[in-house]
DNA sequence: CTGCATCCGATCGGATACTG
DNA sequence: CAGTATCCGATCGGATGCAG
């Protein structure tokens, strides 16, 4: 999948930026492809950002969140993202029902998703705020960094 | 399609984090669906890739970057990124061939695909690199800023 | 050779119904 | 409540054609 050869990755030859990143790492595949074969499913960052962002951990409970998802389809997703290791599934006893948790893998996306939050807050706010303002990424996470059971920045 | 009624985005009282981010914004639809309604789609993620970080403009150049997108596809997701006001058409007549450039709203998606590739450089380390060793993001990106024609914090 | 448009089959997502 | 199973429609990839 990863095409390794042609995708070379970020190498500073074939940057565009002026001050090109000297030290910069050098990929055998292609990091972006990488993270999306999961991450770019349909739905997967939203249940991430109910579980990571909204504190939700119980099945339907993200299908109130996002009503459009079908169980079928969720179900699939779930079992997808944990094969991946984004998120375990936790029953304690087989009484209580299932609760859904991200792992310290799940957890590294609130950095990806808190720049799309970013970016649709710059960019859409017409639709989006009711002052229709754009706003940076510092008016919507004031303190530069997002925490609690984790810790993570996001300037 | 931003159910603005469940979805109410980032809201203090729902965040998950005990240091709770006070002055939050207050959203209408969901911050993340907004932006992922076009950039969600298969291979747009990768397109903005190829133009942000690797410097490709042309239509077959990008094709051979992603030899797996079909030329159909590659059109129709330049269309819609056009139509979405992500990457600009340049022609400057019709004897030369158009070049593709990113917008200033294409070039705010680069933080958001630096985070993606700091995630997989974390993750994904033994498919990613030689050593096998996991990268942090300050590694892949030493200077804390990528920048040229534009400029732009990843920290 | 580049930049598409069109058609067609395969895959994936959506709707509905059903079960423990 | 937490999923499965089935069926169907939308989307995507592959092949081909074609104009500049």
């Amino acid at each position: 999948m990863t095409s390794g050869r042609i995708m070379q990755g970020v190498d500073s030859r074939m940057l565009p930026f002026r001050k090109s990143l000297k030290p910069m790492v050098v990929y055998l595949g292609c990091p972006v492809r990488s993270s999306l074969d999961v991450l770019g499913k349909k739905w997967t960052m939203l249940i991430l950002y109910t579980m990571g962002f909204m504190n939700v951990n119980r099945f339907n409970q993200m299908r109130t969140y996002i009503p459009e998802v079908t169980p079928s389809v969720l179900a699939k997703r779930l079992k997808q993202l944990e094969r991946a290791g984004y998120v375990k599934r936790i029953s304690r006893n087989s009484r209580r029902r299932p609760i859904w948790a991200l792992t310290e893998k799940g957890k590294d996306t609130v950095p990806i998703i808190a720049r799309l939050i970013a970016h649709s807050s710059k960019w859409r706010a017409d639709e989006l705020f009711e002052d229709r303002v754009p706003k940076e990424i510092w008016q919507i996470f004031p303190k530069q960094t997002i925490g609690g059971d984790f810790e993570i920045r996001v300037t």
